[in-house]
DNA sequence: GTCTAATGTAACTACAATGGTTTCACGATA
DNA sequence: TATCGTGAAACCATTGTAGTTACATTAGAC
């Protein structure tokens, strides 16, 4: 499995909130640009407003910021849209057998390692911000990119 | 979402392997110690054979090992279960409006960030060999930890 | 005050991945 | 030959995601 596209697609919209004219980014705009449903953005801009990013209001086209891009680093991001649900990047097996040396100690042993891959995986996505995002694409805008669309690789 | 527990099965299944006598571990055997059904962990170990990390044949009770524990690192594990699938761990939101200046240049500004992080996480992946979970085990055993059954925290 | 536009939210659907389960053919060995 | 174990197919329930419809509510224009 993967990360929810929630994340991009947050991201995305609080680009487009930040270089929109105050109430023209409504959930429709956004929707057409990200290409997706308007209530899938709202479900977005709901979860970033309960994380205190934006504030939308109901009634009022377009939402707003709450912070500059540059003070939002993509893991608020990530987190104000859950991106990882409960019980953090890895799954566990549960309960294992007791009565085996192996299966009462696996977890313990395996958590700590967890922790530290999910941590690292993190601490990238802290050190961006997404006005760094923002930037990249207005150096990017007029560049043509030979593997624009190219999935990601591993 | 989060990564499939096939991973932590694999490595369960591996250290079983490793300590116990040729042909006791079956799938049967593995599957009572991880808490599932033995079609669980042959399938499991089907992956970890064409990934060439174990040896497993019709009608041979229990897989072999083809590498010494201490020889097979955590990402190897990873990779051959096929933890994340496709297109990596970051999932992106697919056609995106390219008439929009921030649609056209989402995908490209986010890639780099998404693989990076990925890369980061799966770098503690290789560092970390299934001979040291199974260290652990060891050091483990015996000793009574508070929160053993924790769940991951963030 | 009324109308329009936009949001928040609930509910439903389709789809994909996962993990559990049953079933059966086939190989190995006693 | 009988038994045990594996490989593989098929099916199912559950879960998370994303898309969609529908509707109540609110703000602002007229």
């Amino acid at each position: 499995m993967n990360i929810s596209t929630r994340f991009p697609v947050a991201v995305h919209t609080l680009i487009l909130l930040s270089i929109s004219q105050p109430g023209t980014a409504t959930s429709d705009m956004i929707a057409s640009s990200v290409n997706t449903n308007p209530v899938v953005i709202r479900r977005i801009t709901g979860m970033l407003g309960r994380a205190g990013l934006v504030e939308a209001r109901a009634g009022i086209a377009g939402a707003r910021l709450k912070k500059p891009l540059a003070e939002i680093t993509l893991l608020e991001v990530y987190k104000a849209v859950n991106a990882v649900g409960e019980g953090g990047l890895f799954a566990v097996h549960e309960s294992p057998n007791p009565n085996c040396e192996v299966g009462r100690n696996i977890q313990a042993a395996m958590n700590p390692i967890f922790i530290s891959a999910q941590r690292a995986m993190e601490q990238i996505l802290e050190q961006t911000t997404v006005a760094d995002v923002a930037g990249d694409i207005s150096q990017l805008e007029g560049i043509v990119l030979p593997d624009f669309f190219a999935p990601i690789s591993r």
